[in-house]
RNA sequence: GUCCCCUUCGUCUAGUGGUCUAGGACGUCGCCCUCUCACGGCGAUAACAGGGAUUCGAAUUCCCUAGGGGACGCCA
């Protein structure tokens, strides 16, 4: 059997890190098996439903590569083959009208709260007579639950996990308005999409008891089920927007490369022995659902640091430099992009993020400024300068060679060579080394920069 | 309140009864490299929530306690 699995985000909001994790394990379970990751927008709720969160959870799968197959499926737009289902259900006796107002039902949970039990629906229409109905309230269909007996679930992560049916009530399956909830859509749609394994956030556990007992009302096979902790934030408490809870658009403001985030999300919550950078063609290869861990974590970001600082570092050049031309956002003229392409080498080891890889560029991109030396620094200055200019062959290699060798000849201290001409280049005290900077500015700018301090 | 889940260094985790005086990574600290800063290298720091039980032997199995989390909607 070929694997199907899906990320079905509902479109309230952006798409956080901890969907941006579910997304990424369901598209690494099906990848890794050769099987299928679709997607599926929950957007059933109209009222917070918006175009903007169906734009930005897709921008921001595309950023993380997480490709899925087919076109999305809009769940609003099966609303009548998941009433009709309903319907059907209530025919065979599996479902009913109801026609509690909201207070009876609130006077149910505050009943049964003050027993000590958990708030749920009594089951009073279960079983009435649809003649009893009054005539200006509009019904809901509620599952006939199992009264007995309990529901097990077999999790992939879990384990098996039994519940007492006597702790499920008889759930709304279509509202009054006639629109179906979610519980009913997601099954629905996940045995229509021939959905085999879902990977999803603890928080659905529970739900999932309601769900196995609809698959098995319609007498539908049920999808292995993995549930994973959630994310918390720095403190230990629920994700909220006072941490992490950025969309994951905020990461890639950040600086962050879409390879170190997931990679990061990867090992949050799965790991494989001791690795910890693991390039997307390992996790597909690697990915299955027994590494997966079952408690909750934290999403440590001087970890993410240091994972975007990796991959920084063997990033393609000039893909940096595409990056970081965007990240400026104001046209830079051929000589500084050639500049900043000879000098990205230097500078990508040194920066964690795009961020800080844009503040460094600028020693490159800046208008330059010369700035007043003391005359020792002046001196050195002048004789270094005629030494440079003697300099056919300006490679790093050669500039190491000459520089040092006149260091010895005039018995100036390379440190003291190296400060002056760092400073001069830049205007700065923390660089790249000198030679790194004397190939990226080139040999005319870099004369003529020294020229300027000395007249 | 009820039900469910979780608990190894500060953080992410390895570990599935002996190979654990518990390994790796990030962070922190120190040293080395060195033209500054980084990178890199070496080293240090630091954990099995607590208590019982099973066993010759438990981080690993079971029970209890504590702490944390999640769920209890005509939201998803």
């Amino acid at each position: 059997m070929s694997i199907v699995t899906r990320f079905a985000p509902s479109p309230t909001g952006f798409l956080h890190i901890g969907g941006a994790r579910t997304a990424l394990f369901n598209w690494l379970l099906a990848r890794h098996h050769g099987g299928k990751f679709l997607l599926r927008i929950e957007d059933t709720d109209r009222e917070r439903s918006t175009q903007e969160a169906v734009d930005a959870i897709l921008d921001g799968l595309k950023w993380l590569e997480i490709n899925w197959d087919g076109e999305p499926v809009f769940q609003f737009s099966r609303t009548r083959h998941h009433v009709e289902l309903a319907e059907s259900l209530v025919k065979e006796g599996k479902a009913y009208y109801c026609y509690c107002t909201a207070e009876e039902l609130e006077a149910m949970r505050n009943e049964a709260r003050s027993k000590g039990l958990s708030p749920k629906y009594n089951g009073m229409w279960r079983d009435r007579d649809h003649g009893d109905a009054p005539a200006c309230v509009n019904p809901v269909i509620r599952l006939k639950a199992p009264l007995d007996g309990d529901t097990t679930l077999c999790d992939i992560v879990q384990g098996k996990i039994t519940v007492s049916n006597k702790e499920l009530d008889d759930m709304v399956l279509v509202r009054s308005d006639g629109t179906p909830t979610f519980m009913l859509s997601v099954v629905v749609d996940d045995h229509d999409m021939g959905i085999t394994h879902v990977i999803r956030g603890d928080d659905h556990l529970t739900n999932t008891f309601r769900h196995i007992q609809i698959f098995n009302a319609f007498g539908w096979n049920i999808p292995q089920y993995g549930h994973i902790p959630l994310i918390h934030g720095p403190d230990g408490a629920k994700l909220s927007k006072r941490h992490g809870a950025l969309g994951i658009d905020a990461y890639r403001d950040r600086g962050y490369l879409p390879e170190a985030v997931c990679n990061c999300l990867l090992r949050l919550g799965w790991s494989h022995g001791d690795d910890e950078i693991i390039s997307r063609e390992q996790a597909l290869e690697w990915f299955t659902t027994e590494n997966l861990g079952k408690s909750a974590s934290r999403l440590d970001f001087s970890k993410l640091d240091n994972l975007n600082g990796h991959y920084m570092r063997i990033a393609d050049n000039s893909r940096l430099l595409k990056n970081l031309i965007e990240l400026i956002g104001e046209n830079i003229s051929e000589e500084k992009r050639l500049r900043l392409l000879r000098g990205m080498s230097g500078l990508k080891q040194r920066a964690k993020t795009m961020l800080e890889l844009r503040d460094l560029a600028t020693i490159y991109t800046n208008d330059f400024v010369p700035e007043k030396v003391n005359s020792e620094t002046q001196n050195i200055l002048e004789t270094t300068l005629a030494r440079l200019k003697s300099i056919e062959d300006w490679t790093e290699e050669n500039l190491e060679k000459q520089l040092r060798e006149f260091s010895s000849e005039k018995n100036i201290s390379f440190g003291k060579i190296a400060q002056s001409l760092r400073n001069v280049l830049t205007g700065r005290k923390i660089t790249p080394s000198i030679f790194d900077m004397l190939i990226s500015f080139g040999k005319n700018e870099s004369l003529s920069r020294i020229n300027a301090v000395l007249v």
